[in-house]
DNA sequence: CTAAAGATGTCCT
DNA sequence: GGACATCTTTAGA
């Protein structure tokens, strides 16, 4: 019998060794938990529901193909930290670092359902739309409010941003498919979504 | 130093 | 389905 005080709350984030895995393995396993953002008295918390993963030196897609830069760092330091990059002159994205510290690899959290907070993301994201709130990589950060400054954060803290399990988990079909938004590489089928899930950012 | 592409979103046709 | 916004990073001269 555990005692109480080992019980981990419904919100305990994630521990550092969920993310010093596979990377593949990590992505599908991110789907159905519980990202949670905290800033200010705002609580945001969404289901993560489509990621995709990126290897380190043997995956030409990745920011860590061709080793450690100072954008990518985080790529190559230890697991269980917030990587996030800027793109296209104008969008964030997130990702959480894999494998152990020196190895690259990361999950991009492409699209959640939002649970907590809608009213606030609806302003940061400037739409009434639900289904438009985090469907996709840019679109979350902003939701999320989740800029650079968060580049590097540690997860498994349960401050600012981590993610959690699931209080009420349920049986997920995972379907995997091809990246989306990348040129080599193509072949990886390294993107993972719940079938069905109407917050995915396409089927 | 210069240039070009980029893990995207939005608006337009 | 296509143009375009906007700027950081990286590769190459």
């Amino acid at each position: 019998m555990r005692p109480l005080s080992s019980v981990e709350s419904p919100s305990a984030p994630l521990a550092r060794s969920f993310y010093e895995r596979n990377t593949v393995l990590v992505a599908k396993e991110l789907l159905g938990k519980l990202l949670v953002r905290r800033f200010g008295s705002a609580v945001l918390e969404g289901i993560i529901v489509e990621t995709e993963a990126y290897g380190g030196k043997d995956d030409p897609a990745s920011h860590a193909y061709r080793g450690p830069t100072r954008r990518n760092r985080v790529m190559y330091g230890p697991p269980g930290h917030a990587y996030i990059y800027f793109i296209y002159g104008m969008h964030n994205c997130l990702n959480v670092k894999t494998k152990p510290t020196g190895q690259g690899g990361a999950v991009l959290i492409r699209a959640a359902q939002p649970i907590t907070g809608i009213e606030k993301m609806k302003k940061e994201r400037r739409t009434e739309r639900i289904n438009d709130l985090a469907n996709g990589p840019a679109k979350l950060t902003q939701a999320f409010a989740v800029t650079r400054a968060l580049n590097g954060h540690d997860l498994t803290l349960g401050r600012k941003l981590f993610i959690a399990a699931n209080a009420k988990p349920e049986q997920l079909e995972i379907v995997s498919t091809r990246r989306i938004g990348i040129s080599v590489g193509i072949e990886k089928p390294w993107r993972f979504f719940i079938g069905g899930n109407p917050f995915v950012s396409k089927q």
